[in-house]
DNA sequence: GAATACCATCTTGCATACATGATCATATTC
DNA sequence: GAATATGATCATGTATGCAAGATGGTATTC
């Protein structure tokens, strides 16, 4: 009866590419483009490639100027800073419910990936900030409260783009198991209070650790050569 | 340069229509309805009600069958149960937020409301209503973090529909006053912890009534006449 | 030479056209 | 009479057409 009709539409088609483009830096932050650009690009027509970027649009990656062009929204830093302290707020609460919870929560892949001898771990940059999502999206996904994985899911895309920053340096990678490790097994114990300073303890340390790097690259840039024509105010 | 162009956009006009006709029960949740068919009544072409449509569709408001037409979404209490609880942990974030600030918080429009005489309170149900809503958006707003304030915004209009049952008891409009009014007073008095176990208490409350009158409702409309087709499993 | 006026071009916003698949009432078959 | 087959109708998904406004370069003026 409901249908549901999976086969993938073109105007989702082209929103996954779109967004996947900004996260790949194809498209970089301040960049102009026109529909009638991405729907040659993406072999389709004006409209599915309008729904897409109308949605893009609400989300937050992308603004459009009346009669004269879309834009990949420009860096933000001051809302990079809230939307980490929103995940905070939502990972803490879901910790919580995980060390409340009545059964055994489900943490079984993370323990898998993270709860490993020092002589497994990963050191591939990429792969682990792509692992680090996952924990944090998981962690959340875990609790059981839909919405709020859905919405901590939104703020993780958003983030993505500054995040994987952490991740091209060897010590962050250690710091990130490290902690990882210590976080689950604070979770499995149940020890609530804990486990939530640790958790923000983490998070905030990748915040600042994203801040000085991102910092450092902006000041270079601004130096040297042509930065992105990106107008921050 | 950035004309931003606030001229309202017929999509913009036809979302905030259909929106506003999902909370009256114009549109009753599980009807269905087709594109032409809003098109026709909101005096538009299909392109922006389907711009429109796919954006509320986003947002959980309706769903759309593969050539088959759209359908308001049908009651879903769980998602109801699982938004109440985001909510609370936003709004305890958003007063932790409130009582550790440096400054003052801007709460000056919630006193003048809430902190009041008895004489002076009012006993419309749909007005107190409307002002309950502004009083928990108002706080989270008042912390400072615009992303917290979307999001918890977006909640507040998906419960928008049956927290209005909140107030069509007199009772329900005394103890509103009497707690937000605790709750304000506890705020400025900076004592988070206190002032988040009333929130939160506060607004389980009010959740709890909801669901009890809301099942009276369901109960009431299943025995007697036809309850609008909602196909709820 | 600088600043302004103007025109061709481009871009979005919206309307419309068309194709494929879903739906439902009717007809047909056993 | 019930169940299935069938075809007209309708709905969405996508492409295209058109109009009004934004943009940018050139010509003109002082």
């Amino acid at each position: 009866m409901n249908q549901k009709s999976d086969r993938p539409s073109l105007t989702e088609r082209v929103y996954s590419a779109l967004k996947q483009e900004i996260f790949d830096f194809v498209l970089l932050p301040g960049d102009r483009f026109t529909e009638s650009e991405i729907a040659q690009r993406m072999s389709a027509s004006r409209t599915p490639v309008r729904e897409a970027l109308t949605l893009l649009q609400r989300e937050g990656f992308v603004d459009v100027m009346f009669r004269a062009g879309w834009q990949v929204k420009p860096f933000d830093f001051e809302k990079f800073d809230q939307l980490y302290e929103l995940r905070i707020v939502l990972e803490q609460a879901a910790v919580r419910k995980l060390c409340e919870m009545e059964g055994t929560p489900d943490l079984d892949a993370l323990k898998e990936f993270w709860l490993v001898p020092v002589s497994g771990r990963l050191d591939d940059g990429p792969t682990v900030s792509l692992m680090d999502e996952r924990f944090h999206v998981h962690l959340v996904e875990a609790c059981g409260n839909e919405e709020m994985a859905r919405v901590h899911h939104n703020i993780t895309e958003r983030l993505r783009i500054i995040r994987r920053i952490d991740f091209t340096q060897r010590p962050r990678i250690e710091a990130t198991y490290q902690e990882h490790a210590k976080i689950l097994r604070t979770i499995i114990k149940r020890r609530s209070d804990e486990a939530q300073r640790l958790l923000k303890t983490h998070i905030e340390e990748s915040q600042a650790e994203v801040r000085k790097i991102t910092l450092h690259m902006l000041h270079e840039a601004r130096q040297g050569h042509q930065l992105p024509k990106t107008s921050n105010p």
